[in-house]
DNA sequence: TTGAAAGCGCTAACAT
DNA sequence: ATGTTAGCGCTTTCAA
């Protein structure tokens, strides 16, 4: 910047006006620093501004347990949408859903100034945020909750996306609902087990401790618990499957069952090619997740200091078949 | 850090070292800067650090067309695992396939002074990176190459993959291999498309100006081209579609045509539920894209200055019941 | 083993 | 409309 000013014959400030579009320059300057900058082929540099005017990076960080899923790469772009109007980019980082990794990154990213940061967490241990928070940096959770500190939130409607599933099957005739999952050991998993048993309650049907499903850990275990089941004496007559990985093993067991006594079926996520294969599920936005996750934070860059928020991303079940068969 | 300095009754300089881990220190002196450090929740600066030592941030930026899809988040979690044992960071942006958005997210990472910026370009203009690369900044192309200039570049092997695709169906006895795709605006569906001239040509087998089925913009275009072309005089035996949206669409049109009658079909890009469905697919890992780039990024600013170079990500045939039909 | 001075590239605050 | 001075938080260089 420095040689742009000599060469242009003006002072340093003139040309950061120029490259800020700052009013109160003459033409004649603005072409003048224009065509020198053009000529040493000048470019800002971004860290030197942000450091000097805001102490912080005009960059927000995401922690997601990895990107390369889909649900957590459509968070990423919902982030990156709310935040590349004011010229915002986004940092992010896998942390292969590893407390300590996630710590690691949590304050590599801290270090980076970030204005904000977006936390899928897979710790229970935020207590290394606390002085951070003390100091107004903007933490922001994402899909689950923090537990041990009060920060604003984004999740899933996961108790009532799962209640919704369960009246629509008790809709089409269906008392012997199985439920499929994995064990309690997720947040997600919990909510949505709550909403099942919340829905079954609100009926009246008591929940048959038979047809609690556990341990389909991914679509193999899945697929496996469904065929071993259907072999035996209790068998529903709909199932609902707890998340993606499931849906698609209890899709692929299904399959293979007899049409005749083949139950209903509703998947919490969508998956994809779900409509050709004809599956129910309860369907939510990964982006919009981002996006509000993206946009509370940026109202707390702002100012916002009214308490921590919990914000909800709505469920919607979409009826593709599967879902519908009757008892 | 001054403050640090201070607490801790020594120079600027000592806490630096100290942060930085460098040795002569002493033991007392590591302590005492530690525990001040500590109780004054002193963090780095990495923006003022970059700054300082290298002119240059310790990131590395990534454009794509839709972080959210997942083929390119895939690359962006392959180019995250290739530079995080460097403590660089990922930077990524998503260019929605737009020429003109990609130049200004281009211009703003290098502002950021990115240590390499990885591009799968959608433009075939890239002049205003001239003056940047005769400065030795690193940028490297994935997916497509740049055209009109020279840099190194990653791509998938789509000639060989669509050559091993279309002998894998001849040697199932087909021979009337219809080519499904979208018009040719493209390089990887240019580059797959002459993969099947290749191997169509070397089994001697003339392409037949019939079975070339152009349009197949995304599923729904797709399904309906593969629909009518059934009803048709003209039927192949086999179909050989060119992408992973162009594939769903023909395995939702082929789930509607009679048994008996239904070709033979290879996609190029795996897809989610390929075993489901039993589509067999010429697949590429597109994590291996990321991390191939990222270490002939890598590689070059540590300085290496051979000649751009070309990689080729290896494709592989996954046989799941679609492809094997005879004829 | 430690420190003092200078400066990375830029902008805020106050001139003029 | 333009310039001067100071300094963001750190590291480099040189000295002790």
């Amino acid at each position: 910047m420095r040689q742009v000013a000599e060469r242009a014959g003006v002072s340093l400030k003139t040309v950061s006006r120029v490259m800020n579009h700052e009013p109160h320059v003459s033409p004649a300057t603005i072409a003048a620093v224009d065509s020198a900058a053009r000529e040493l082929g000048f470019r800002v540099n971004t860290l030197a501004r942000d450091l000097r005017s805001n102490a912080a990076s005009s960059t927000v960080g995401l922690l997601v347990g990895d990107l390369a899923n889909p649900f957590w790469s459509g968070v990423a772009r919902g982030v990156e949408r709310e935040i590349a109007a004011r010229g915002l980019r986004l940092l992010s980082a896998s942390t292969d859903e590893n407390p300590e990794l996630e710590w690691a990154l949590a304050e590599d990213m801290l270090d980076r100034r970030v204005r904000a940061l977006l936390v899928v967490t897979s710790s229970s241990n935020h207590e290394y945020l606390l002085p951070e928070l003390q100091r107004n940096v903007v933490v922001t959770f994402l899909d689950r909750p923090p537990g041990d500190l009060a920060s604003d939130t984004i999740l899933i409607d996961n108790v009532g996306g799962a209640r919704e599933a369960v009246r629509h099957l008790a809709r089409h005739g269906h008392r012997d609902i199985a439920l499929l999952g994995d064990f309690d050991t997720f947040y997600t998993h919990r909510e949505r087990r709550r909403g099942f048993e919340q829905a079954m309650a609100e009926l009246d049907i008591p929940v048959d401790r038979d047809l609690v499903w556990s341990g389909a850990g991914g679509p193999d275990q899945s697929a496996d618990i469904v065929s071993s089941k259907l072999a035996n004496a209790k068998v529903p007559t709909a199932i609902f499957a707890l998340n993606n990985w499931i849906t698609a093993g209890a899709v692929r067991a299904l399959a293979r069952a007899p049409e005749s006594t083949r139950p209903a079926l509703i998947g919490f996520d969508d998956i994809e090619f779900g409509d050709l294969l004809g599956v129910s599920v309860v369907a939510h936005d990964s982006e919009e997740m981002g996006r509000l996750g993206a946009a509370a934070a940026l109202a707390r860059v702002d100012g916002d200091s009214s308490p921590p928020r919990q914000d909800l991303v709505p469920t919607r079940l979409i009826a593709r078949g599967s879902g519908e068969r009757r008892a």
